[in-house]
DNA sequence: CCCATATATTTCGCGGCGATATATATCACC
DNA sequence: GGTGATATATATCGCCGCGAAATATATGGG
């Protein structure tokens, strides 16, 4: 079982982001957008859950312009259970790329879209290279190496990207168009590895209709 | 929103995965497991959906030894339905990594438990990229490209962890103990203990990646 | 002057995860 | 030759968390 919003909002709250809106930036746009994702629907009832077990606290805050406001800051009990929680073994990292799974599929899509695509990719890597080379301040150690590692790991993610581009298109252009269905043979009897099973490339029509 | 359940199974199907079971193996082990995962609970639900709107057909199958089977195979308007699903925009790659999000808690561990760690989590990587390199077959332009980009990508974030821990390990070394972070003014003093409740899990189960 | 944007919290439905139950066959081990 | 672990296979259920909408207000741009 993966690190529960609970704890995520604990860690947050010592890291200094002391009210939910605070703490959904830190998670959408700031230091944790990198390797981790929390919203609203869980964030406040996971402060309410705090605050009922004392692992926070809340001083609610009337303020001049703005909304009301509550500030959370994390309790002693709740240094321990944040602690606590950094003991147990992790499961290894899950990437939920839906650009990659269409990637997969290449074979159907125009070279067009998915050379697009691969720009677009490759780009949204760089961006959030940039967007982590501009964290202000002086975070402790822990942060830091995530920031210098994670500034790093996505320009390179980038770079395997561009590395590897011209062998995909190249494929895509020699290969047949986009593998259109031919209403293909019912020859296959038994399927005894689970091998993807050829199907018969009647290359029809140009790029499709958007 | 991003891809949903029913998209990523008739991608499996196309992809010539053609039973519950094969497809969450496709996710768990298999091509998909970088860059996305399903597991049953979303698999059974969404392959019934499928044939209800007739993007997909079954034909049970009565085996020698093993259970029952049910044979899926995408239709042609399944076909459709994918292509249109590649046709979005797609959000941005999430990465879900409890790794990171401990290490940026370094100062609230001991130094052994952190080096242990990126041990472990470097070494990750590398494994995930040598379970890459062994898919066997020859796949889709799309799927090649995939499987040759995420090795060396997987191969790269390694290096990057390798590449900066020294910073971390030295910045722990020298600087305080446990946890002294500047960053909050109403901080109540918490002279904790340094390194009080720190174990390291010395046994280490020779368990693999998930 | 109006609309968009930023600050700030709350709630709700729906989708998906992970665990469990159910069944059966094979294989390793003692 | 029994015992348990592992692999094949499907179905289901509770609970967690996402994303969107509702609510409220002040600032700033066009």
């Amino acid at each position: 079982m993966p690190l529960d919003s609970k704890i995520l909002c604990l860690g947050a709250l010592d890291a200094g982001f002391n009210t939910g809106y605070d703490i959904r930036k830190a998670f959408e746009e700031g230091p944790f957008q990198l390797y981790q994702s929390l919203s609203y629907g869980s964030i406040y009832p996971a402060l309410n859950a705090l605050l009922a077990e004392g692992l926070a606290t809340c001083t609610e805050q009337a303020q001049d312009g703005r909304p009301d406001k509550k500030v959370y800051a994390i309790t002693d009990a709740g240094r321990v259970a944040l602690r606590q929680a950094l003991v147990r073994r992790f499961a290894f990292d899950r990437l939920r790329s839906d650009f990659m799974f269409a990637i997969a599929f290449a074979h159907l899509m125009s070279p067009d879209q998915v050379s697009t695509l691969l720009d677009e990719y490759a780009q949204g890597y760089r961006d959030l290279a940039h967007t982590l080379a501009k964290e202000t301040g002086t975070p402790p150690p822990g942060r830091q190496f995530l920031l210098d590692m994670g500034r790093e790991g996505c320009l390179s993610w980038a770079r395997c990207i561009e590395e590897h581009r011209s062998a995909l298109e190249e494929a895509l252009r020699t290969g047949p168009g986009p593998d259109d269905n031919a209403i293909k043979a019912p020859a296959e009897e038994e399927p005894a590895t689970p091998s993807r099973l050829t199907e018969a490339a009647a290359a029809t029509t140009a790029a499709g209709s958007p």
